[in-house]
DNA sequence: TGAGTTACTAATAAAAAAAGGAGTATGAGT
DNA sequence: ACTCATACTCCTTTTTTTATTAGTAACTCA
């Protein structure tokens, strides 16, 4: 969370490519790590915090919190407060994030079909096998 | 370009989003910097390392030549040498690189819709805006 | 011999992202 | 008064990503 510098390459080239295309602005929210999973557990109806941060194996509350904020800013998710004891904070994903998932599915298709081929090709390795 | 330390919390959360959803495999590729714009020029038949350096402002020729070498390694792209003088070497798209294309495009319909709406709705500034 | 061209690589530095760990606000229950 | 729970924030360190600068190989032409 350290300043960030407006003069550096680093973000001038950031503006250059998000002037240059729209796709560039897109990539810069769902491209990082952590984003698009917690967008999709969302639209799976995983609204709160706490259930968010028990699906994703690994992700630090810090790192959840600002992603969480991140996707508010950019409308991708609405946050409701209940104002209860304990205190209960729902997610839930707007239009424009539903149709950001539906994107992000053939994305995940491609993959499926183009990065994931060749282990579907690759015959099962046995002890004979050099490479094994 | 240092060292990769695969025993890092950072390393294992990578892997295991990379086993959870070929989607993060995908980001992983092409959710980084400069990626998809030197993607779409080679689509676009911008073929050889000068002309990329030349429609890309600001990047620089270590960065362009390992997104090169990871779009090959990734199979999106196709790399021919001509062993002529001065050498000469073109990149062509593959037809897994063509698919990508396609998708990313959808995901920049997608910018264009909904990141871009704001700015649309917004009336222009004129001198007697209090935000001009 | 030496300059010029293309297409790079290597080493290092700067910047940003991700993670770790502690701390906070609220109000209820004991 | 103290503990508990949820849902966070803040500060610091670690790791990765991106940029800067310089240098290389191969081969031609003057």
């Amino acid at each position: 969370m350290s300043e960030k510098k407006f003069n550096s390459t680093n973000t001038l080239n950031e503006f250059y490519l998000e002037e240059r295309c729209t796709l560039n602005k897109v990539l810069k929210i769902n491209g990082k790590r952590w984003v698009s999973e917690v967008l999709i557990l969302i639209k799976q109806d995983v609204s709160r915090f706490s259930n968010l941060n028990e699906c994703l194996n690994g992700i630090s509350d810090n790192v959840l919190s600002s992603i969480l904020n991140e996707l508010v800013k950019s409308k991708l998710i609405e946050k409701e407060i209940f104002h209860q004891v304990p205190l209960r904070v729902e997610y839930h994903i707007t239009p424009g994030g539903l149709a950001l998932t539906k994107v992000m599915h053939e994305l995940c298709d491609w993959g499926k079909e183009y990065i994931d081929y060749e282990m579907r090709m690759k015959p099962t390795f046995t002890r004979q096998d050099p490479n094994y």
